[in-house]
DNA sequence: TCTAATTGTCAACATACGTTGACTTTATGG
DNA sequence: CCATAAAGTCAACGTATGTTGACAATTAGA
């Protein structure tokens, strides 16, 4: 018979995805293994593979996220930049304290594998892409790719090279920065 | 006695070399391995061990090589944006002939390996920096970061996540935008 | 030509990885 | 209490990696 609940095997699956975005976002793809994700959440590495079928399962599993992006139609022109910039800098500080930090996840594991590249072009097709062309006054695709250009610089240099210039910078700081590039990039001809 | 020269032997290094570059830049550190060097530069992979002792021997030197930042103290304060993204533009367009492309190795091996990461940080204290100390008004260290962070994002999504919509720029408009972004962070107040 | 150093080849090692299948433990419903 | 399905454990497999040391081929000087 089929039980009502399975309350143990989601806590499990639950603790071996969170060790295993957490992982993915350190190390990447190739050097977070079965193994060390199953050690560090304490459980058998046949387990992994009993939730998630395969280390690409899981990482699929742990790459799908959405980034929540604010709709920019019912924000003024000229603080377009600044919502967004403000929007990333609020998720990028609350993985600081949950410890999911999907950003990191994209660039660390898109550098080195091909499902994680297609899993960024997917995001960038549905996600950014959109939200840039329901502002942008011309050539949305290409203010699209400027857009994620500056924000993917910016993330690169905080959490890959964890860069101690940009580390440092206030967060009132670098959301200004952030926001009057991106700002830039929807207005400025091209 | 010692010989008066190795012509055979410099060959031979000059082509393990130029191919683990290539590898490094397209794959990454761990999926970069001494043994598919080894087999694209037709030699045995214990050749490669003789020559460069490790593999991050090997990284060391596939790693090891210079920016040629232009001198912005003899351009005009506002054609220096300008002039760095022409700079890169430029080099990134003869890496697409000669197959050596330095901001890709650096980009795909940091996001995975200390080593590399420890590299691009020394290259941007030895090399940035002291540039854009050069000419920045103020906040010497905060600008170098930002401007570190337009070319890495540019370069991210040209060649990592190879965004169609970035690599379909042409080149006069991905100069344009790029100088664009580095001369905001130059000039503007932080 | 002979000798010795250089250059290159080969086989093997220890280790780590993803993955599999059989097994044991646990807990639920009748 | 008992049978059954879920949850978790264990040992092993095939493969790939960095690295090593012994060996063979080549080449340059005496």
């Amino acid at each position: 018979m089929a039980r009502k609940t399975q309350p143990r095997s989601e806590a499990t699956r639950g603790r071996i995805l969170a060790t295993a975005r957490k992982q993915f976002a350190a190390e990447g793809y190739d050097r977070t293994t079965i193994r060390s994700v199953a050690t560090e959440a304490e459980i058998d590495p046949a387990l992994v593979m009993r939730y998630f079928g395969s280390k690409d399962g899981l990482f699929a599993a742990a790459a799908n996220f959405d980034l929540h992006l604010p709709d920019l139609g019912s924000v003024a022109h000229e603080q377009r930049g600044l919502c967004l910039a403000r929007h990333f800098a609020k998720v990028w500080g609350a993985a600081a304290n949950t410890g999911f930090n999907g950003m990191a996840i994209l660039l660390r594991t898109a550098a080195t594998n091909e499902g994680a590249r297609q899993r960024v072009l997917d995001i960038f097709e549905s996600q950014v892409r959109p939200t840039i062309a329901t502002v942008a006054p011309d050539n949305a695709d290409a203010r699209a790719a400027l857009v994620s250009a500056h924000i993917f610089g910016f993330a690169y240099c905080r959490f890959v090279v964890q860069l101690p210039e940009m580390i440092s910078l206030s967060i009132p700081t670098l959301v200004a920065q952030l926001a009057a590039s991106i700002q830039r990039s929807l207005d400025d001809p091209i």
